[in-house]
DNA sequence: GCCGTTTTCGGCCCGACTGTTTTCAGTCG
């Protein structure tokens, strides 16, 4: 039966949603939620774990319990002791608690009292205002949870932004704080500043002169579909897109302090905490304390200095090592935009590109970039255009007179590969063996079992023409799920035949995953980083592969497209 | 339920805001 990491984490999660509501032990129901983030940050599978014996009870914030009942799960499928949970409690329930304002105490009264448990019957008991006869509730938490089920539904469930999305709401709306009388610095903080793939909601920090005419405009801004609070020091709304945004005002004197607090992640706050209470330490937002005296809080840097740590980026705050690292001077130099050479996949109108390869390559001297791939579609991928190998000599052509023509970037001979469902590519050696380098990926055959999906791309890499497995779990997020792989077969399987694995910088592909990228550090294995561009202003995106690779610790030198052509090259070539 | 150079029990982050209640509990991040 295949279990996943994430399935597992959901698993603890629902755990954790349940006993809050019946309301056990707040500990125990945190220590589900740890056991549960700790999973989902795992680079290996656990799956993967348990067959080869590893100690689960080594992974921070699992014990002896978890760690059985994750055993569980993988031998069984689900968790009895959860399954005997929502026979207490109807799942709805769960759904409920997601409803903005309501928490596990006041479900559990609604419950108890009204005996709802799901969120028609919520909507209907506030339609029928059977909801402010409550002890403890009014007409304004009914209004509220109206509210929240409309947003909720609005929005769709769970719904969360792509980074890409995210930034462009974020962009202006800075631009009209900035623009605000008196405000001074502005910083976006939270997991937008840790260049997360996907954004909940925006913490935005300021300093200013006068807080009430900034809050004051924040909730005014134009853009604003709800006010849900508004005071001295935080204020928060809900804009017509539904990305929920915290305005955040803090004196100067805090703002290093309040940056580190607020940027997060909560696990990484947590493990800075737990090694100030060692030195006799308290770190808040307002600084790190000793006693009543505040020993640093201007900067981020000085306050993980008094912590005896060096200053860690925002993309590694995790909680998955950074702090050991920082504590040992062994944080890795991250890889960095202007490290990147060249971008090893785009598209040209040969296939489904938008832009002429000439276009392409004008576009790509202005980036400043030394080479660049064109890899249109092979030919089994009909929907795009892909190239037959007529094509494919028609454009080698093309490419060889582009070169002779351009002496300061160098067009390499590429194409995107499909790999078959057997596990053959979908061109012939005798057509590959021209090519500078292949990118190879999936597109088609996405449902085959693991052990399947496996072998075929494993066997794709003995290929001798195999250099770069490109968007190798073929994931769109928030749409389309990864193949079913053993990425640490794959890694291996890469390693042994000379290959890559690409991080694929599309904002819905981002593609390897930041765990994935970790596995594959872990293991010593380089990757590339491309556009996989479909047009000239899709090559703008690296950005956006360098967040991930950066949240994955890859170095410049863990990289490919960060040599020169000619070390490129020489990595490229078999033996 | 986890964790441990104060290790097998006792602690586990805490401050801001809202809505309800009348001094504070619940929620959120």
């Amino acid at each position: 039966m295949p279990v996943h990491n994430s399935e597992i984490s959901d698993i603890f999660g629902k755990m954790a949603d349940l006993l809050e509501i019946k309301g056990a032990n707040q500990f125990r129901v945190r220590a589900y939620r740890n056991g549960a983030l700790s999973i989902s940050n795992l680079s290996k599978s656990l799956r993967n774990m348990v067959s080869e014996g590893v100690d689960l009870t080594d992974i921070e914030g699992i014990g002896k319990d978890l760690s059985d009942k994750i055993k569980e799960i993988i031998e069984t499928g689900y968790l009895e002791e959860l399954q005997e949970l929502e026979l207490e409690f109807p799942g709805g329930l769960i759904d409920i608690l997601k409803i903005q304002g309501l928490g596990p105490k006041k479900v559990k009264v609604l419950y108890d009292e009204l005996n709802i448990g799901n969120v028609d019957e919520l909507r209907k008991a506030a339609e029928n205002n059977d909801i402010r006869k409550l002890s403890g509730f009014g007409a304004k938490t009914e209004e509220n949870i109206l509210d929240g089920i409309k947003a909720r539904e609005e929005k769709g469930e769970d719904k969360r932004f792509l980074f890409a999305k995210a930034e462009e709401f974020i962009l202006s709306l800075t631009e009209y704080i900035k623009g605000i009388n008196g405000v001074n610095k502005v910083t976006v903080a939270g997991s937008y500043r840790r260049r997360k793939e996907t954004i909940g909601d925006i913490d935005i920090l300021v300093t200013c002169k006068d807080r009430d005419i900034v809050m004051d405009k924040f909730t005014n801004y134009e853009d604003v579909n709800k006010v849900v609070s508004q005071g001295n020091t935080k204020s928060t709304i809900i804009l017509n897109s539904g990305l929920q945004v915290d305005l955040r005002v803090v004196d100067g004197e805090s703002y290093g302090s309040a940056l580190l607090y607020f940027t997060g992640s909560k696990a990484h706050n947590v493990v800075l905490r737990s090694i100030a209470k060692d030195k006799g330490l308290k770190v808040s937002e307002y600084g790190i304390f000793k006693g009543d005296k505040n020993l640093a809080s201007k900067t981020e840097e000085s306050v993980y200095k008094k912590l005896g740590l060096s200053y860690i980026v925002p993309e590694l705050r995790e909680n998955n090592g950074e702090v050991e690292a920082s504590k040992n001077n062994q944080l890795p130099k991250l890889v960095e935009l202007n490290d990147i050479k060249g971008d090893l996949q785009m598209h040209s109108h040969y296939s489904d590109g938008s832009n002429t390869i000439r276009e392409m390559v004008e576009a790509a001297r202005k980036m400043g970039y030394e080479y660049i791939a064109i890899t249109d579609h092979s030919k089994r991928v009909t929907m795009a255009g892909g190239l037959k190998r007529d094509d494919v000599l028609k454009q080698l052509e093309e490419i060889n007179k582009l070169n002779e023509e351009y002496d300061d970037i160098t067009i390499l001979k590429s194409i995107e590969v499909d790999i078959l469902k057997d596990g053959t590519l979908d061109l012939s050696d005798d057509i590959l063996k021209e090519l500078d380098l292949t990118v190879c990926s999936t597109h088609y055959n996405r449902n085959l079992s693991r052990e399947e999906q496996t072998k075929r791309i494993l066997a794709a890499m003995e290929n001798p023409y195999f250099n770069i497995l490109a968007h190798p779990t073929g994931r769109i997020i928030g749409k389309r799920g990864e193949i079913d792989v053993d990425m640490e077969k794959i890694i291996e399987s890469a390693k042994k035949n000379n290959c890559f694995l690409e991080i694929n910088a599309y904002p819905k592909r981002l593609d390897l995953s930041d765990n994935y990228c970790r596995l594959a550090r872990e293991m010593g294995l380089k990757l590339s980083i491309s556009t996989d561009a479909h047009s000239i202003n899709d090559l703008n995106n690296m950005i956006y592969g360098i967040n991930q690779a950066r949240r994955g610790w890859q170095r410049p030198e863990d990289i490919i497209n960060t040599r020169s052509l000619k070390e490129l090259l020489q990595l490229l070539k078999k033996d």
